[in-house]
DNA sequence: TTCTTAGTGGGTAAAAGTGTGTAATTTTGG
DNA sequence: CCAAAATTACACACTTTTACCCACTAAGAA
């Protein structure tokens, strides 16, 4: 289960400390892409990665060209270091506009990776008003 | 599995480099031909060739000769000279309008050539409507 | 305290990528 | 059919990036 929130420093060399808690569940490797939903990474653990995959193949070519494209196109495999660090290629850290603080969130199933003021923002921004009906409806 | 994007030069001599890690995947030499859906290259390991072949060749003549001769006629077997770059046939660089700058997709099962402007042309006119849906329909 | 683990910083060697020169091969024209 | 020109293949040198290794600090547990 990946759960918790983790603050880190990207260092010069563009390293990012991976949560040992989340290490721990996510095997030796894991996949790091874009979100499609948001300004921010996503990760997932080879399982993880495998039913999205076989998921986005059941669908018929024409539909899902540029899902795959998407998906693929910015997805690596990363392996942390000895000392638990990544390496985000370049493309990702532009996209989620990564540059030094950066948290890690344990979202059950994945990981997101943001910026510091990016997800602030996004914290603030969210919808009040679907957040509190969701809640209702879950009895929470 | 070919993930990744990846940015190069074409050199004056019409080489360009191919990424390291899709290297891995591909094999010592693959297919490259024009795509039938885009204005771009697509790179096939001989294995996925294969499958392809195979799959064009169990449809009636009449329906897929078209298919076949842009498929076949253009397709050209590539091996990466000793640092990994390869030579881009004159007639694929027409077609995918290639020319100095260009970008390498890892798509899955196979990759994508593109042209630097063409990708990014294309990212922006991609059907937004339909992408969304089916990032809806996949649980992203 | 001392030991262990997580996190941080930095050096070095290997690999990837880039540019250029030269030999081999193919194409073209006489 | 041969020689010149163009093209392609191969080799080498160089730069940049990445992977790998080691040392250090801080925090928590024994």
């Amino acid at each position: 289960m990946l759960c918790g929130t983790y603050h880190y420093n990207i260092d010069p060399k563009g390293r990012l400390n991976f949560p040992a808690k989340l290490r721990e569940d996510l095997g030796s490797s894991f996949m790091v892409t874009c979100s499609v939903a948001d300004r921010c990474l996503v990760v997932y653990s080879m399982a993880e990665w495998e039913k999205l995959v076989a998921k986005v193949e059941s669908l018929p070519m024409g539909k899902s060209r540029a899902v795959r494209r998407r998906l693929f196109a910015n997805a690596q495999e990363v392996s942390p270091d000895k000392q638990g660090r990544i390496l985000i290629p370049q493309e990702l850290m532009t996209y989620a506009q990564l540059s030094k603080e950066a948290t890690v969130l344990g979202i059950s199933n994945y990981c997101e990776i943001w910026d510091d003021s990016l997800l602030e923002q996004q914290m603030n921004e969210e919808d009040q008003q679907m957040l509190a009906e969701t809640v209702e409806e879950l009895g929470l």
